[in-house]
DNA sequence: GCAAGGTC
């Protein structure tokens, strides 16, 4: 296709005007509504619009770029309940970008006759078009257009039937913003000023229906982890020889008491025979995975790079917006077939590491490929694929989530994988039956193009049923149970997901939102709660538990869907939240604040403790040990009476060195068994 | 300054 000129911009005197929710979807709808001739693409101060004719009538179609309206108030001080609409751009430092996008939509209202919301249709889409035109247009000259996906078909069927203004989903939409408006800026003052009343220091805090039930999960995971004290437990092992030269090391049981792991090892030492009971070789195939969504992407992303979810993302936007790959904010693992997966292909096979891979693909599929689909959908975009668009000069970050992104879409065009399995039971002295297994690739399939899912395996010897082994040794090996792990920020932000919280553009920016808050701090890619992120946990936990809690979110949902189906008022439905509010509000004012504040302002160091604990520097709380210690004594005390049992009367002294030498042991436990090793600390126990 | 939600 040659380059064509430009033809110059024009605005006719009266159109409809269309509102986008984002330049890409203005363009698309743009193309596929108009009659004949291409729209023509014009733009102001950087923000793309296009012209077009359609049935004889001039349209416009403009764009948003999300949100370009927010709550804000003028009034200081909690509970507050009075806020309006305002620009985003004057109220949030960092969404300056939409100024330009909200003046080129107010010159475009001028001359519109006709308002159509053509935002994705869901409750924000509503509100973000909704709000554009009641502030620039005119809700009494507006429609809706409802789509389901950015496809032509879609699109040209939405627009020959223009619905009015989807009023409930409106409603549904304001009252979700008012909602969390309300619980968030209230209950994040009431932090404040508590803390500023206890110590005259100011300091930022926050609060929120989705971060505070998050940050909760990380101080659950962190307490766990802390006050964690392993079990010892017992290995019996064997070493067989399998074949000539071919030795390998097999976990026959394991045990509770030391006592019963010996005993096995000295029955098999007595008979130190093998026999193959049993070998089943199975045939495998590996179906191709899907095409990315963004946690997909996240997951893999960090698995082989350790990209955490945020740079992951921030990442994948930066590639969309240099054209390179499809909407990363997706949570589709499908590929429709209005995507030419074919003209795609052919643009990506000048790229020299996939030119032989396409080729394959091209050919395995006689021209014809197809992407297998995963389950999940979005009602507003595909799976991430590349455009087909060629990258310039990438830096190292960008180049491997492009690769990512290219490799599985590929991927997801190829045959399955065949993977060989064997598996083989041995029965060892008579008594013991363990399995081995082992296995190789027959068929690489779809792990040429994406092999960072390809399975490590290890091959077997030829074994035989019936073929008589030599067990070359039968060893005791003692362990201490592994700890319960800590969350990394890729798992908090799947366990948002899976508790229904946040959504696919806002989760990996609440995460970070918690570390830059001083809630949450990482070691070695692991999430932990500080102790100011403990303390409001603490504090929330205590005066605001419906905060803290993910139903809190089931809650909202449901009044959303009842206004949305007509049968509640958003007027109640706000009024009641406020009326419950106002009373937490005050008598958290009246009768915590103090409280509250003094415990926050202690985890912020801005007091200092009364009392020390004789382990750290926290307030004491019982025993001359702050809470976390307090209860990670206890939790060593009450560890100790299994121990006993397991490692025949171990003393307690040898029980406290073992602990506070184990990587396994829970950091405040390690803590407290040092502290008694060097006699800071003096148990009181009935053991010494 | 504080939420959660959308997106350049």
């Amino acid at each position: 296709m040659g380059r064509s000129r430009r033809a110059r911009c024009w605005l006719p005197g009266r159109y409809v005007l269309v509102i986008a929710e984002k330049p890409k979807a203005a363009r698309r709808i743009a193309e596929y509504i108009a009659d004949g001739s291409r729209p023509l693409r014009c733009s102001m101060n950087g923000v793309p619009f296009w012209v077009l004719r359609r049935s004889d009538a001039y349209y416009v179609v403009g764009s948003a770029a999300g949100h370009l309206y927010g709550l804000t108030t003028d009034e200081r001080g909690f509970p507050v309940f009075s806020y309006y609409w305002a620009p985003l751009w004057r109220i949030d430092p960092g969404a300056k970008y939409t100024r330009k996008y909200l003046s080129v939509l107010e010159f475009l209202a001028k001359g519109a006759v006709l308002f159509v919301n053509a935002c994705d249709y869901d409750i924000e889409g509503s509100v973000i078009g909704f709000l554009v035109i009641r502030f620039l247009g005119d809700p009494g000259r507006a429609r809706r257009v409802k789509f389901s996906a950015l496809t032509p078909s879609d699109i040209r069927r939405a627009f020959s039937s223009l619905g009015p203004l989807d009023w409930d989903m409106i409603e549904a939409g304001l009252a979700r913003h008012e909602l969390d408006w309300l619980w968030g800026i209230n209950v994040s003052r009431a932090l404040m000023e508590s803390v500023k009343k206890a110590s005259r220091r100011r300091v930022v805090l926050s609060a929120g229906r989705v971060q505070s039930p998050t940050l909760r999960e990380a101080v659950e995971r962190t307490k766990r982890r802390n006050l964690f004290v392993p079990l010892p437990y017992f290995t019996v092992y064997v070493l067989v020889e399998l074949g000539p030269g071919a030795r390998k090391r097999v976990t026959v049981v394991t045990t509770k008491t030391r006592g019963e792991a010996l005993s096995v090892a000295r029955a098999i030492r007595a008979r130190p025979k093998a026999i193959v009971v049993s070998v089943d070789a199975s045939r495998r195939e590996v179906p191709p995975p899907p095409p990315f969504n963004l946690g997909d992407l996240q997951t893999e992303a960090s698995r082989i790079y350790g990209y955490d979810p945020h740079y992951t993302q921030s990442i994948a936007e930066q590639l969309y917006l240099d054209g390179l790959i499809s909407y990363p904010r997706t949570n589709s693992q499908k590929i429709p077939p209005t995507i030419d997966a074919v003209s795609i292909l052919r643009q990506l096979a000048r790229l020299e590491p996939y030119a032989p891979i396409i080729e394959h693909i091209l050919r395995i599929s006689r021209g014809k490929p197809r992407p297998r689909n995963g389950v999940k959908d979005d009602p507003a975009h595909p799976a991430i694929h590349p455009t087909g668009i060629l990258p310039g000069k990438l830096d190292k970050p960008a180049k491997r989530i492009y690769d990512l992104v290219v490799r599985r879409f590929l991927a997801s065009m190829m045959k399955s994988a065949i993977v060989s399995r064997t598996r083989a039971t041995l029965l060892i002295s008579n008594k013991y039956h363990v399995e081995l297994s082992g296995g190789y690739i027959e068929d690489e399939g779809w792990f040429r193009a994406y092999p960072f899912l390809r399975p490590r395996l290890e091959e077997l010897p030829p074994l035989r049923q019936g073929t008589r082994l030599r067990v070359l040794r039968a060893e005791v090996r003692s362990s201490l149970q592994k700890a319960p792990e800590l969350h990394t920020k890729l798992s908090l932000v799947k366990w948002m997901e899976s508790s229904g919280i946040g959504t696919e553009a806002t989760r990996a920016r609440i995460v970070k939102l918690l570390f830059d808050r001083g809630y949450l701090a990482e070691a070695r890619r692991k999430v932990y709660a500080t102790d100011l992120g403990l303390a409001v946990a603490e504090i929330l936990e205590r005066y605001f538990p419906q905060l803290v809690s993910v139903e809190l979110t089931r809650h909202f949902e449901q009044l959303l869907n009842s206004i949305r189906l007509g049968r509640a008022k958003r007027s109640k439905v706000v009024d009641e939240a406020k009326q419950f509010l106002d009373k937490i509000l005050r008598d958290f004012r009246d009768s915590y604040m103090d409280e509250a504040g003094t415990e926050l302002a202690k985890a912020l160091g801005f007091i200092k403790p009364s009392k020390k604990c004789l382990v750290c520097d926290r307030e004491a709380y019982k025993e001359g040990l702050c809470r976390y210690h307090y209860d990670a004594y206890r939790s060593l005390v009450e560890g100790y009476e299994e121990w006993r049992r397991r490692l025949d009367n171990i003393s307690f002294r040898s029980y406290v060195e073992r602990l506070a030498r184990s990587a396994s042991t829970g950091s405040w436990v390690k803590d407290v068994a040092r502290a008694i090793i060097d006699g800071r600390l003096k148990p009181m126990l009935p053991y010494e």
